[in-house]
DNA sequence: GTGAATGTTTGCATCGATGCAAGAGCGGGC
DNA sequence: GCCCGCTCTTGCATCGATGCAAACATTCAC
């Protein structure tokens, strides 16, 4: 910068302002400065603004796995809504590494962006006791530390449209695939529970399969392991995210059991692959969009208050919408078209979500 | 920092040094500054490191559309080999625009990051005409200008693979699915002359069919047209990477099409979804670790030398393998069973990148 | 006891930008 | 003719860390 300015003849103050769109400057100046910038190819160094003015333009997205198709569209809708604003995303791959987490929760990243999202497999409570000193909003984890803010669809409610819509098929023996130690987990099983309960379903086809984690594998071997095994055969697999869908689909198919004539499926999160699956997969659509929008708003209220942390939340859940395809029809008179979120409007009932 | 060097009676420089892990600090002296920075919560402002040091321990990645499965598996990759190395990885989401890809190979994330990885769809030649003052390694992209540095697969060589796999078979009127105005396009369609042509197979069976982008939507939306169509069926499609074969696949089984049986089909980039596909998709896995580990290592080499701009590329290959599941098998006994990398290894021949 | 060698700590300048407030130039009102 | 107010431009200090080299302390050899 000090060199554009002896180039142009004027201080370095000026190109400062010139940059930065200071608005008195005179034309002619702020065309010699403009015209020295182009030719000496100056780029403006961020380091330098942000230590100087203590905002970098930059939000970080922690997520586990970025090679998990949820979290990957998560990261593109999070960028999208940063690019509406002028912000750079920074996204960290924490690996579903705790300790990476707890680090991220500590400030790790503090100083090199303005806030920091964080989409965490599970908070430890612990960490989430703590009030950050820095901008900061969780993403889909909920409920242990209700301090922190944060933005996602409603757990619970999420899990109970789609059961709910089991039910309806005329399902009665509906498995939930995918309980582990998580916090989404729990309220997940929580609202299957209360779609089971409140349409009177037997308690002994009250069925919660646990898995290490929610992936196509977990959910293979799972529905495996059950197919193998002596009881009667469910009539509905509810899986917790659509991996653990896909891979159930999968050793369904492997084991010759028809979906959804046998065994209905379906599935939270309706990512790209859902709608290509075999059979297209029904599934909750959390609104990422709008996910993404209210977490950087967020992020924004924050760093404009003065206490500069994270205030108390505020608790309302994002929209979703239940976007019923093949593999949940009992009846499958549908065509057999991947049906994306607008390809089936008439069988796509408004989810709960928002209250 | 100032104020830990006051807690501790000591010097802002001495903090510096413990911080850093400078050798020469007595213990008694490296003792109590590290218990003044535990107990005033110090966190390194990595900014002004940056600005002072001209390192700042970022890699940015550059990649089109993070939620396609290919590019979050790829950036999965980088993020682990760079943390190996101490290394933070930016991530950015171009969109596919190639104003932005102009804008970052102009320079527009120096500074904030040591080194750049840019895979782009495609490298605008002039653009790729000039010679970066930064480190700069192109992921993937090749062709146009040897002139930058560049790690990935032998495209040309990589389809040839797959397309000699489906002649085994017995396929002869075979698809290739995926021409655009990409160089990876132009290669890979090369790749199909070339074995088509080694295997004298008759003209009238060469069929190049052109797509918008490479999604399962273009495969989809391009299979149907082509079963709709009046020209004999094919015996084989080569996708030019999963996504389109995800979409050729559940067109094939929307129209009632048997794969592999009437139909076998094959592709590029082995995602994860790949594996759970209808069938099983067999596909090109190119070793993406290898290729992070590559490409971070020629950033450093960048890095180090001193005219700080990359170099004349290194032109060799990174390795891929061909993994064969159902969905190319005509005589499908194999087990129906979602096999990973390691899940088959005898039907997994080696590949012949890397010379 | 003296000088050298090694080990430990410190001060100062600096990276590149911006916040702040003052200085320079100029036209108009009374 | 003087002062006020406005526009445009500038100098200086500063953000938080590190490079450099000097200063100070300690030990050792002769």
């Amino acid at each position: 910068m000090r060199d554009v300015a002896e180039h142009a003849g004027v201080s370095v103050r000026t190109v400062s302002n010139v940059v930065s769109g200071y608005p008195h400057v005179s034309p002619a100046t702020r065309a010699r400065v403009q015209r020295s910038l182009d030719e000496l190819g100056y780029r403006m160094d961020y380091l330098a603004r942000g230590l100087r003015s203590g905002r970098t333009g930059f939000v970080a997205l922690a997520v586990p796995f970025l090679a998990e198709p949820y979290f990957a569209e998560l990261a593109q809708a999070v960028v999208k809504a940063a690019a509406r604003r002028g912000v750079t995303v920074l996204i960290e791959s924490t690996g579903g590494d705790s300790e990476v987490e707890r680090r991220i929760l500590a400030g790790g990243l503090t100083n090199v962006a303005d806030g920091v999202l964080l989409s965490a497999l599970t908070v430890p409570p612990e960490a989430a006791a703590v009030q950050p000193d820095f901008p900061l909003v969780l993403l889909g984890e909920h409920g242990v530390g209700d301090r922190l803010p944060r933005v996602g669809i409603d757990n619970v409610a999420a899990a109970r449209t789609v059961v709910e819509h089991l039910l309806d098929q005329g399902c009665r023996r509906i498995v939930a695939l995918g309980r582990n130690g998580s916090e989404n987990g729990r309220q997940r099983t929580e609202g299957y529970r209360q779609a089971l309960a409140a349409a009177r379903v037997r308690p002994v086809n009250w069925l919660v399969v646990p898995v290490d984690d929610w992936t196509r594998k977990q959910g293979y071997d799972a529905v495996r392991r059950l197919l193998d095994g002596s009881g009667p055969l469910p009539d509905a697999v509810f899986a917790f995210n659509d991996a653990l869908a896909i891979g159930a689909l999968r050793a369904l198919d492997a084991s010759g059991v028809r979906v959804p004539g046998e065994v209905a499926v379906a599935s939270i999160d309706d990512v790209q692959e859902a709608a290509y699956a075999h059979p297209p997969l029904t599934s909750i659509a959390p609104d990422l969009d709008v996910i993404a929008e209210r977490a950087l708003t967020l992020l924004e209220e924050q760093a404009a208050s003065q206490d500069a942390g994270p205030a108390g939340s505020a608790p309302d859940a994002a929209p979703f919408r239940l976007v019923v395809r093949e593999s949940s029809l009992r009846a499958p008179n549908a065509p057999n078209v991947p049906s994306g979120r607008e390809a089936s409007p008439r069988l796509a009932s408004a989810g709960e979500g928002g209250q």
